[in-house]
DNA sequence: CAGTATCTTGAATAAACATTCAAGATAGAG
DNA sequence: CTCTATCTTGAATGTTTATTCAAGATACTG
């Protein structure tokens, strides 16, 4: 008997970052080997092989992402101030020009698209979460009456998710910063106008 | 004195989707060489290596696009229902789930984000002119009268780039048809709206 | 028709790749 | 302290990769 050495999220969170680095191909496993600290032999006894490290690093990722999500709607602020910080942080991310600070789902979703359905379902569940809690948070503030509108906030939570993709692969072009954000402020207005 | 037997633009169209299907990285020289029907010798001979025909391939995509733009808004019909035409055939594009009709531009600079710089600024260099080539549309529809708007036409261009942007990557997660539908009619309403 | 500059061919090369596995290390059970 | 189940190690494996190059083919020039 004898329990793993490795900390799985500390693993997992090592190979997120070198796959935003290279991309999943172009990322190999001695890359791999040396991000996380782990032998080839232990990544294939723990993850089955590189797909599978893909797979349970999307899991982390989502789950990270997850939890930073509801920092920002934790109700210490209203609906509509939260969902504005929340934009700026990811304008203010795409400004940093930071690999790391990429969004790992739509990155691997682009590049394995009409090649992989198992990661294509498991990107697609987690956005959908994501745009269903974005979701949420838009009939709460209609219902609190911050948020003026006869549009569907399953509708509006669609567009703002497409917004935010659009705005990150504008980013990739290296706009000027006010240019980034006058567009995502355009977002935040197109939705909160009635 | 011999000229070179192979068609430049149909093998430059063949490496194009090659590589839309399997993405930069995964696509090797072999399939390269299958689908151009050039020798591995031939193809470093015109396009100096993998990375010097992703770039000629780039190139050529750039132009095929440019033409099908022109086609689009060559004058036959009012400029806004041209636009509203040329969203919903990238909404058909989107739907077809054909990796053959997604952005090569788009999708090569995802994949390739924080490691070519050269390569980045081609594509940025393509997407610019196309973003600029829409914003001279819009400001032919304010001129007309036909679109009321006291936003500037370059920004009703980037926002309208950034939305095209978004749905080609919230078609990745296969939604229903009349979703995707209903967020390019939002983004046309959102920008066509005073 | 001869000469030659240029293009085509595809096997060869060396590097990089994902993956395997047997030997060694280690921790908990008894 | 011993045993054994489990984890770790990293060199070895066989495949695939991008790239090269010398030999052969071809078309234009004079």
């Amino acid at each position: 008997m004898r329990n793993a050495e490795f900390n799985r999220e500390a693993v997992l969170r090592s190979a997120m970052t070198a796959f935003m680095h290279k991309g999943y191909a172009k990322t190999s496993m001695q890359d791999l080997s040396r991000a996380t600290g782990l032998h080839p032999g232990s990544i294939y006894c723990a993850f089955e092989n590189k797909r599978g490290l893909l797979l349970a690093a999307l899991e982390q990722y989502n789950q990270d992402r997850t939890t930073e999500f509801q920092g920002f709607f934790d109700g210490s602020q209203p609906v509509l101030a939260a969902l504005k910080n929340y934009l700026n942080n990811i304008v203010s991310e795409c400004l940093s020009c930071d690999t790391a600070k990429a969004c790992l789902l739509t990155k691997a979703l682009n590049e394995t698209a009409g090649q992989d359905d198992e990661i294509r379902h498991s990107i697609s569940a987690s956005l959908t979460d994501w745009q269903n809690a974005l979701g949420a948070l838009f009939e709460q503030a209609k219902e609190s009456g911050a948020l003026k509108t006869n549009r569907d906030s399953a509708h509006l939570a669609r567009y703002f998710v497409m917004g935010i993709y659009g705005l990150r692969t504008f980013a990739h072009t290296h706009p000027q910063p006010e240019v980034l954000q006058q567009l995502a402020d355009q977002l935040y207005q197109d939705i909160c106008a009635c």
